[in-house]
DNA sequence: CGCATTTGACCAGC
DNA sequence: GCTGGTCAAATGCG
């Protein structure tokens, strides 16, 4: 489950990789360190003030992880330049020409009827995808729309296909699929495909806003150099949580309970800078995994919000 | 009424 | 030709 250095990487690029992963690990440790003297100030009581004393360094701490994170990012962006480009190729074409601009659509030359444009669309065959394994579905954070259900050649349940909401007002291009693979225990596989450029995730660190479609890479590659049994050891991780939990409302079915605690806690998040905090309020990824064109690829392991209630985005493929 | 989901049809890749 | 991925009309729901 661990994943590789490409074997592209100049020997020169991957030692200032693992430089930076080095750096980055040493500030999580300060982190900790931050974290625990600001807890033992704080035991006893909800003193804020003590809180406000930390919260300072706790934000720089968190600058510098995010700045090796985003580094990280970049050196891996620029290996996967040819796939960034592919991507963002599709993006263009996808959201300039998307079908449901109709008058746009018109400019792919086809001779059939409105109707019959379905399924008209590129298929991304080497769209960078990963893939996720939890023993229940979870929430990824983001606002998912369903688009699709497919009974899968060999495989026990249909698998459920989901887009980006913001695909047409924002032209997100990120989807995915998820498909439940065991009945007894229960374990869902969900595959994502592209990353989300809507703004609605302003809560996920630059390292998502900050590149362009264009430079599309693996972001998980830059934690492969171990696998991650200590969340607090991956500011990735603590970042994308929080963005997760910001938002969960958007996904969140109104009528579910246990969701609309979680939507009231991350109104609390939006006003906490402390990401460890929301972090840890999580639950954890069982099997988080990143390649460039197939859900086969390295994996990296940790365990991000297993708590969540199975029937969260789909139920029981009935 | 607006938005999300369902579902059958269509298309690309193998 | 088969299969997986996507579209969009129909339907459901708040």
């Amino acid at each position: 489950m661990e994943c590789t250095w490409p074997e592209s990487i100049p020997s020169n690029k991957k030692k200032a990789i693992e430089e930076l992963v080095q750096g980055r690990d040493i500030a999580n440790k300060l982190r900790s360190l931050l974290n625990k003297s600001a807890g033992d100030n704080n035991n006893n009581n909800n003193n804020n003030n003590n809180n406000n004393k930390a919260a300072p360094a706790e934000d720089l701490v968190v600058k510098i992880l995010n700045s090796f994170t985003n580094s990280l990012y970049i050196l891996n962006s620029a290996e996967s330049d040819e796939v960034s480009q592919i991507q963002a190729n599709t993006h263009v074409t996808n959201w300039n020409g998307g079908p449901k601009s109709s008058e746009s659509s018109e400019e792919t030359s086809r001779n059939t009827t409105h109707k019959d444009r379905r399924g008209c669309y590129k298929r991304r065959k080497t769209a960078q995808s990963w893939t996720k394994e939890t023993p229940s579905l979870t929430d990824d954070g983001y606002a998912w729309r369903k688009y699709g259900q497919k009974v899968i050649l060999n495989a026990k349940f249909p698998r459920h296909y989901y887009r980006c909401t913001h695909k047409h007002d924002q032209g997100c291009l990120a989807t995915k699929h998820v498909q439940r693979i065991h009945d007894d225990p229960p374990k869902y596989r969900s595959t994502y495909i592209g990353h989300h450029t809507c703004r609605n995730i302003l809560k996920v660190p630059e390292l998502f806003l900050d590149s362009s479609p264009a430079s599309d890479s693996s972001v998980l590659l830059s934690f492969d150099n171990s696998t991650i049994t200590n969340k607090e050891d991956n500011p990735f991780f603590t970042s994308f949580q929080s963005s997760i939990k910001q938002e969960y409302k958007e996904e969140i079915p109104s009528d579910h309970n246990d969701i609309a605690h979680i939507q009231s806690s991350s109104s609390d998040y939006l006003v906490s800078p402390d990401r460890t905090v929301a972090f840890e309020s999580l639950g954890h990824v069982s099997v988080l995994s990143s390649t460039l064109d197939s859900d086969n690829g390295d994996v990296i392991s940790g365990d991000m919000m297993g708590s969540f209630n199975d029937d969260f985005l789909i139920d029981d493929f009935p």
